[in-house]
DNA sequence: CGTTTACGTGTAAACGATTACCTAGGAGGA
DNA sequence: TCCTCCTAGGTAATCGTTTACACGTAAACG
């Protein structure tokens, strides 16, 4: 590997000149600069991040950190950001929370140690007691999927409680008249937006949440739950796409005919949500949107511009009805997509 | 941010000092180390892993080249190359090369740039002409998913050979008797190995084969083009799970008899196999150990510690049977999976 | 003709760590 | 007593860039 000294060696001129040659940071003649490039193409010259990103304190790096990159959500959204992220001649590092708030620490800890000019983030924290743990992170932060209330922290989500009523209103309209919730993990902001949209929509009618923890097997202990009930919900939605493959397949494994009875309506679309039978409603979040925009503003702040505190995408509720357990078709009901 | 001389200052010691008590590199009296300890402590002190990173010439970074980190593949394997990577205190840049030998070569350009130490790759070229590119790299390498011969990288691949004669021989013993392989992206290792194992477990039988992309895309054209063979194999083996996902979801949609008169067996397990009807059967490959493998190896061969050229890990067929498709029992057949 | 102004370039000090080399004091052996 | 060896710790060079400052020349201006 050769040095921007070997470089200016060779080219007869000053480091300085090299840097400002790579850098354009200055008025460099016609001349001077063929001799340069020559002397960098020769040597196949490449500036080192770490040289440059000690001196500058920025190394065009930032992290990410998803609960879990395998839930396909958090990939879409990676793909956002890395799209925008490496159109801005920045990485990406990426962490997993595992929504355990020890595993956040140590992550962001790692970040900055790393020396990321920023970091997007699904925190797992959301009280107000934990917004001094965030505000007190030395790199700008930009928080994605979760809003981060009470803390001075741009957020990025979904106006998911829309969803959530329109999808609930759909199958009022249709004459359900029961309806379930399986909750996220408590604390997070996007539980307490869909229950408290959900309570909304519901509330005139009878109504049950249950509280899982976001993840598969919160989905298994719904579907005992569901089973259980002497006087079952005929609408159940789930608050995010694990705990509705939990459901799904214990459902089906268990309790087929609770299965084929009741309309599900889960978060994110995914494959399998479409060839389980009956097939899955969904509400469908702009990932890779999110995960665009959440770069862009991280970037702004890097760059010290001023953002908003608060970005909301719109979501879309893609209803599947099937003919057992749609209820009754509206007068010019055609059953596709609604927006 | 303090810096390693502000704690030397206030713990009254040389830099040397607090470097050595942070490394564990040289013998330090109790005393001194509680009062390094404590000052770290008091400035909560991180050290720069630029300023290290600088100095000796390793940033405790891999970059990580998956295809797509939204394919379920690539991100176990992701996890896999993420815990070991973070046990041994690296962190992972990860980029996409979409299969596309431009996007590949620009990926492992950047990752160089930003000073990685290593890089895990699916390589997208294969061929002789090929081996000169990855060679000159001048980090260490490991490849993943894919062999790259004639070139001295040491590989972690899958015995998905031995998985494609089990389940063609699975079948066969059933009494089906024709047999379709759609093949992945010509070029690499994989689609060679399989196409191979599959014409010898099938090649006594009729069978054909059809050349997809590995994309979405290419499953849904071997859709039509299945539905337009006047006669048709009764089990089809697709080599991708994009592929069969585009297989299956065009099939359900305009070829529905074919779908419910055909085996279709996949590579690699995701959850809409299984809730396919019928569902499909799956070559399961150990993701996760991939990773993990992978990631071994490189770090060890940052160490300069001597690697295999080639690792092998074995795959599981896991079959799932359908009383219409799968053709006459065995007299001791339990059609569970089988190992 | 003296004074600006502009332009092109070089010198050398950072950035934050690691580490080769050196110093000094005390213990132990001959 | 002298020499050697061990332990504990400091000094300062170094990694590869960027960049504040200085310098010299030539053109432009009054």
């Amino acid at each position: 590997m050769s040095t921007i000294r070997d470089v200016a060696k060779r080219a007869g001129v000053s480091t300085a000149t090299v840097s400002h040659v790579i850098n354009g940071t200055r008025a460099v003649s016609g001349q001077t600069r063929v001799l340069v490039v020559q002397a960098m193409k020769e040597l196949n010259f490449v500036p080192s991040a770490l040289g440059r990103g000690l001196r500058t304190n920025s190394l065009k790096t930032v992290g990410f950190v998803a609960a879990d990159l395998t839930n396909s959500f958090f990939a879409h959204v990676f793909r956002g950001v890395e799209s925008r992220a490496r159109e801005a001649n920045y990485t990406v590092i990426v962490s997993h929370s595992d929504e355990d708030v020890g595993h956040e620490s140590e992550a962001i800890q790692n970040l900055i140690a790393k020396g990321v000019d920023g970091i997007l983030l699904a925190p797992v924290r959301s009280g107000l007691e934990d917004a001094e743990f965030y505000q007190e992170i030395s790199v700008p932060i930009v928080s994605y999927d979760r809003r981060l209330t009470a803390v001075n922290i741009p957020s990025v989500v979904t106006n998911s409680q829309d969803a959530v009523r329109e999808a609930i209103n759909f199958f009022k309209a249709r004459g359900h008249e029961r309806f379930a919730l399986i909750a996220g993990k408590q604390g997070l902001s996007t539980t307490l937006e869909r229950g408290q949209a959900f309570e909304q929509a519901a509330s005139p009618h009878r109504h049950w949440v249950f509280y899982g923890d976001s993840r598969y097997e919160g989905g298994v202990h719904a579907a005992r739950w569901l089973s259980e009930q002497p006087v079952r919900p005929s609408v159940v939605l789930v608050g995010n796409n694990l705990m509705a493959m939990g459901l799904v397949v214990t459902l089906q494994e268990h309790y087929p005919e609770v299965l084929s009875s009741t309309v599900l309506i889960t978060m994110d679309e995914e494959p399998w949500t479409s060839f389980v039978r009956p097939p899955l409603s969904v509400i469908v979040q702009p990932t890779h949107e999110i995960g665009v925009t959440a770069a862009d503003l991280l970037l702004q702040r890097i760059r010290h511009t001023d953002v908003p505190l608060l970005t909301t995408l719109p979501c879309r509720f893609v209803a599947r009805t099937d003919p057992v357990t749609a209820g009754h078709p509206l007068p010019d009901d055609e059953s596709g997509p609604t927006s």
